[in-house]
DNA sequence: TACGAAACCGCACGAGCGTTCTATTTTCTC
DNA sequence: GAGAAAATAGAACGCTCGTGCGGTTTCGTA
């Protein structure tokens, strides 16, 4: 029960890298065996199914990310600087785990978001786990006084999370050098905005 | 050489559609072939490559989005009430176009962003031609004088791009009958922004 | 150290993939 | 309306996919 568990580990790990640039369905058992010198039917053995893998690489991925982003964000002061804190772990987070497609959850959320099943259903959870744990971020920054009152925590969640994807768009498909410059400036005016 | 063209187009029009849910690697001859009653080999003769039809699938997409959105935009008065039509013609066209998917190019987008070929090279191609044509309408905005002088075009583009990202996640995958709302409130404090 | 359980392998399967070849039907042109 | 050209069909290929089965190795424990 050690080593299998152990194993298993090994495999969500490296099936998390390779999904973010293949894709979830473009994840393949045989290619998955190969990178790790298994046989097929024995790493098959560990999930007995395809969509089962799936799933559990997405949840290996959602407590990867809660540990490396989310957690860490949250330890920050509360308010303002959270959320500073929030969107530079967010930003790096791909770097820092090893996803060379970048986030695999904006893969999946793409590839998944007209396919019924669990694997949608986890992700859409997870998504909005995350997003509402943005808007709680701003909704301290307003409690603490940094933002005006006025300000709407969802809507500033559903604007920031645009100008990830939108730095996600620029960075890995367009190659744009000054993707990140631009995201930032954008996260300042969204915080300026916030805050007058 | 008459009928070809016009089986062709069948095709690529029902391609598109398709590729909108399963993605353009999901997209499959055969499938595309019992849809449209037609052989696989039949079908697969136009193209003589699938990568040739993800390609030919593309170009047509691009030339449909330039038609919809793009043009009937430009045609709007100079300055902010053309970056308004275009906003609204870009929020329609998934459906005017028969996209039951969604925006497939943001589906190209995200599919190929790690995966060299011609496909890829096209979709950066349409999507920076896209970006830069979106940049040179608020440019238009400020030279009318709609907008102040200090405004970045490029940045304006960006910023709008993620909303529209944004749109389309918290529509297709969260389902989110607020998300068009939302997207909207987001394009006002932009376009206020740059206006002020 | 022995033994039961867990982990893993090799092999095979049926299905679907993109692609090729040859033959047949349909379309266009003079 | 005949004949060339184009469009389509049918069958087959080699390959890879997910999955199942039976046997072998390795591990964890008493």
């Amino acid at each position: 029960m050690r080593k299998g568990e152990a194993t298993r580990h090994e495999i969500l790990e490296h099936a998390a890298g390779l999904a973010s640039r293949v894709g979830l369905e473009g994840l393949t058992i045989g290619k998955l065996a190969d990178d790790l010198d298994l046989s097929k039917s024995g790493l098959f053995a560990h999930f007995r199914s395809k969509e089962a893998l799936q799933v559990q690489v997405l949840e290996h991925a959602g407590r990867r990310f809660a540990e490396v982003v989310l957690s860490p964000a949250l330890a920050a002061p509360r308010g303002e600087p959270r959320l500073r804190a929030l969107f530079e772990r967010w930003r790096r987070w791909p770097k820092e785990s090893g996803l060379p497609g970048g986030c695999f959850f904006v893969q999946a959320a793409v590839e998944f978001d007209d396919q019924p099943g669990p694997a949608r259903d986890l992700i859409v959870r997870l998504q909005k786990d995350f997003l509402d744990a943005i808007a709680t971020v701003v909704r301290t920054a307003v409690e603490e006084g940094h933002f005006r009152a006025g300000v709407d925590p969802v809507q500033v969640a559903y604007e920031l999370h645009g100008i990830m994807l939108a730095w996600h768009h620029a960075a890995r498909l367009l190659r744009d050098p000054k993707a990140e410059e631009r995201a930032r400036a954008a996260f300042e005016s969204l915080v300026a905005r916030a805050r007058r």
